[in-house]
Formats: C-alpha cells, sequence, structure tokens
DNA sequence: ATTGGAATGTCAACAAGACTGACTTAAACT
DNA sequence: AGTTTAAGTCAGTCTTGTTGACATTCCAAT
C-alpha cells in the first residue's frame, strides 16, 4: 500500500491503480502512434522495421551499420535484411568509410528521402494534434516522464541524437 | 514553417524538431517499458503477446474473446493460438455465458493471477521510478498527451476501462 | 610481419506473432 | 426456417526477430 505524503506531498499518482492505467496509456497511444505509418507502408513491399532504419538514417546521415543496429536494438543480421531491400531499391546507400574501411556509412538517396519525408509527415499530423490539444505544459511532462523512462544506455543515445540537431 | 503566437502563446513547442524529438522519445521509452516483462517472459514459453492477453484478462474478468481481440487490436485466430496455451497451462478459466451460450467468458486461475503479479510488479516498478522521477504534474501532462494520441475508438475503450476500475 | 580481434556481411535454419481465407459448430435473433 | 453472430479451427503466408557458423577485410599490438 502507498502511504502519503513523506515530503508534505501527497503521492496519490503513484498508486497501482494510477500505474496501470498509464501503462494502458501507453499501449493504446503506442498503437495510434504506429498506426498512420503503417498504413502508408502496407501499400509499399515495406514493414515497421525499413520504417525504423529510414528515420535513423535520415536523422544521422553517415551513420555506421553498427550505430544503427544499437539504436534500434536489433542483431546485425535483421538489420542486413531489411538495409539490403532498401539498398537494393536505391533508397539507401551505403559508402565504404574512409578513416576504417571495413565500415559502411549510411545515407539516404533522394528516393529514400522522399519516402522518408512521406511516413514522417503522416507521424508528425498525429503527434502535433496530440500536442496541440494537451499544450506545451503537458508536451514538457510528456517529455519528461518518457526519458525517465528510458534504459540508460539509450537515454544517452537519445540525448546525443537531440543534441545533434540543435 | 511555424508562426509564433497567434493566440498570445508562442507555439515553438511544435515545431518540427518538437516533434521529431518526441517521436524518438516515445519509440525509446516503449522499449523501456516493455524490457522487463518480457526478460521474465523469455525464461518462459510465452511472448508479449500472452502478456497482453493476461493482463486485460485480469483488468476486466469475465471479458469475451470479442471484446479481447478488439482491445488487443488482432484477429480471433492471432489470439486464439495465444488464448489456447493459456488455458491448455491452466493460467486462464473459459466459461461459457450463462444468457448467451456462444460467448466465452475469460478469468484468471490462481497461477494466472501470480503471473499476471510477477509480470505487472515489474512493469509498474519501472513506470513508477519513472513517474516519481518526473513528478505528478509531468506525469498528468504524459498522460493527456498519450489521451490525445490515441485513435478515437480505443480512447473511449480506454476510458471505460479506466471508468470502470472506480 | 604475423597474429589476434573487431566490423561487416552472408548463408541457413528457425520461431513468434501477426495476417488472410475458408469452413464448422452452436446459439440466437427475426 | 433462414440469417446472423461468436467462437474455434485449419492451412498457408509474411515480417521481423533469433542463433550459429563462416568469410572477408582491416586495424593494432606483440
Amino acid at each position: 500500500m502507498m502511504s502519503d505524503a513523506p515530503g508534505g506531498e501527497t503521492l496519490l499518482f503513484l498508486t497501482d491503480e494510477q500505474l496501470r492505467q498509464g501503462i494502458e496509456a501507453m499501449f493504446f497511444a503506442y498503437r495510434g502512434f504506429t498506426a498512420d505509418p503503417d498504413r502508408i507502408l502496407a501499400g509499399l513491399a515495406y514493414g515497421r522495421a525499413h520504417h525504423r532504419a529510414i528515420h535513423f538514417i535520415n536523422r544521422a546521415p553517415g551513420t555506421t551499420v553498427n550505430n544503427l543496429l544499437i539504436l534500434l536494438g536489433v542483431t546485425k543480421q535483421s538489420l542486413n535484411r531489411v538495409l539490403r531491400t532498401l539498398v537494393e531499391d536505391g533508397l539507401v546507400q551505403s559508402k565504404v568509410g574512409k578513416s576504417d574501411k571495413r565500415e559502411r556509412h549510411l545515407f539516404l538517396t533522394e528516393a529514400g528521402e522522399a519516402l522518408e519525408r512521406k511516413l514522417s509527415d503522416a507521424q508528425r499530423a498525429r503527434m502535433r494534434a496530440a500536442y496541440r490539444a494537451a499544450g506545451p505544459q503537458a508536451v514538457a511532462g510528456f517529455r519528461q516522464v518518457l526519458e525517465s523512462m528510458m534504459d540508460n544506455d539509450l537515454r544517452r543515445r537519445y540525448q546525443a541524437l537531440k543534441d545533434s540537431s540543435t
């Protein structure tokens, strides 16, 4: 059971029921979050995995395969299959590294950028509507809770991405 | 481009870059959100799909198969496979409806409740830590944005679940 | 200079979890 | 009696993930 006011502040927002509602909100919201890009991808021969790869290559152009698979949290074999189709279809270009020729640096082609724009436009539209409905203060809280929910190493990578685009 | 202060309030939180950061936060946070239960389930012969079924049967005991598959957003064939193993393993009980004998009402057995507790304890622990770190105001904002992000019909179902447990 | 380790890629096999389509059974509604 | 609804089943497919084994290339350290 939860006792209240150990620091002069009520902790009612930490009850099991409140946490359970947060868990369900997270589950349902994530469905909405992926729904629009999924609809677009269903038409093409791609899935969510392709979307994620395209997103992060766009976000960090020239990233290595190794960096990408850590960001995505998948094995290199799994990522490789996705990457191969994207390269074959001319959406992604893979360039051998200059200083270290073992590494491959990944870039979107123009066609890749076009698809990225289409997908993220759809996703941002929903995000924008939600942000607008909730207001700036709610958005700040939203971001704060999400960041606290991440694993430590992913939070660091997330921060690095944020900082790189300032 | 985004102009500001149409209602006396700056809209800087609605820039594409802010939205993009929100999208990435959502992606990374969801990984953390599922990480702990996934670790537990990996040991047993179950996956995320079993977790979701168990969660909602616990949340709405006596729910019908039809209701459950709408909540989960999967086909009956997909749900059926999961449900069958849970019934076989004695975690879920399926009772023929009284007023309508076509319906099956689903309940957790004691073993099912035990696993549910184990899984949701782990998930709530992370949620609680995140909530505590962010504070009650941030949590309110978090919930608000998530609700705005849901599809309309799912938001209604989410609200119904919330109200049913007051 | 050779050896060891790291980064990448490839092949093969496999499993979870989703999908569609077709079909059955039983019950309920009209 | 005929239609619709709820649930379950069978078969086949797809995406996305997993291991394990192995080749290549290159860097770095002994």
